[in-house]
DNA sequence: TCCTCGAATATTGTCGACATAATCTGTTGA
DNA sequence: TCAACAGATTATGTCGACAATATTCGAGGA
């Protein structure tokens, strides 16, 4: 869990090990947005010593799930419509070159999957397959640190405001009417369009959430 | 020097002077590419604990200027035109879309100051001064995570590439005159074009770099 | 009653030391 | 001569304790 890109399943470290269970437990929203993050408490609770402790909240700093202040400490980012616009507007972009990249590099046999993760959406209903599509086609792109920068920077953030703020109501449909178009593009080899229909795809997402909570 | 958008200029902590140092030293190349950090060395050389170094080198790990590996230690990212493009490609994107929200976000002020910045360049020569460029439009964009990402996430090895590969040779009045060009469409008001504009600027820079290296 | 200031408390930053894992080195055997 | 193994050495991960800073609480005055 503490990155997509990296296959290094098993935390080897404590500090890797502490920081999985906070990242879940802030992206939950166990521990609230906003909220401080008390050392001396969190290293009780995990049974730790407050090097490991602190490591693991230096990477939460990095992923941008806290932010911290000297001789202050750190707190659970807050959480804003702004914000999450603001992703999307981030997400919009790259994704966006992620699926022209995509069209050229992805292999005969990842379209073959992507296919086939497709067709089984329907009744595995909307739990993370939404995001598997997205994230075969980042990773498809082949630029590495495209990947490592929407799958490990960006990716813990977004889940925190899926859980937390949006629940994407009444979209599944028409999403998934969405990612078959961006499917066919890509077969096709056609970037430019595969461009095009992702950028409107999470255009669309984003409207989607500024509509449902501006009402 | 730790960030661009924190206006945090005084180093408060240990870590963070350390951090500043051995920044600087990466990108300059003081610290071979590719090299191994060995913490008790630097520790001794710096005169602070490894608690102090270690916190300095998760924050260079951050910004992508070291990967480390557990239980084997840390190592200066080693650089290669295939990660260069890449990040180009990134830059496009971003900046490319910053351009754009910038000719819709920015105050006349701003684009008078950024006007005069673009009035100087012929004298004071392309020092930072072309990147400033950039940042202001980055910063202009009003978009703070996509600053952050670019200014704080990428500024830093986009520096320590332009330091140790390419010297942007005999580009300086064609970058200058496009500069100029993207100039006019922010005053204009004109995002599509602004983007256009951009990202065709980052793309001749690409392009420039990558036949400077093939010769 | 409210504000200001200062002591008391708690938290963070930093340190040195130990445990464990990786690396290096020298030896043995084929 | 080279490869594989074992011991020695070094480096990293983790820990508890101390120092410096921030926060809290209470007393005093307007």
């Amino acid at each position: 869990m503490s990155t997509i890109m990296n296959e290094n399943l098993i935390p080897i470290t404590i500090a890797e090990r502490v920081f999985d269970s906070l990242c879940d437990a802030i992206v939950v929203g166990e521990i609230p947005a906003g909220s401080k993050i008390s050392e001396p408490e969190l290293a009780k609770h995990f049974d730790v010593s407050r090097a490991s402790l602190r490591e693991a909240i230096g990477r939460l700093e990095a992923c941008k799930l806290v932010i911290r202040r000297p001789n202050v400490g750190a707190r659970v980012v807050s959480l804003s419509l702004e914000e999450l616009l603001e992703i999307y507007g981030i997400r919009e972009a790259l994704e966006g070159m992620a699926a022209r990249l995509a069209a050229a590099h992805m292999s005969d046999q990842e379209l073959d999957q992507l296919q086939s993760l497709l067709d089984g959406e329907q009744q595995a209903g909307p739990n993370d397959i939404n995001h598997d599509f997205h994230y075969a086609i980042v990773k498809g792109s082949k630029n590495r640190r495209l990947a490592h920068l929407l799958c490990d920077d960006l990716y813990h953030l977004m889940r925190m405001y899926r859980y937390q703020l949006g629940r994407e109501t009444g979209r599944a449909s028409s999403a998934s009417n969405e990612h078959r178009l961006i499917m066919d593009a890509l077969h096709d080899r056609d970037g430019e369009l595969a461009e095009l229909l992702m950028r409107r795809h999470i255009r669309m997402s984003r409207q989607h959430i500024e509509k449902s909570i501006n009402k």
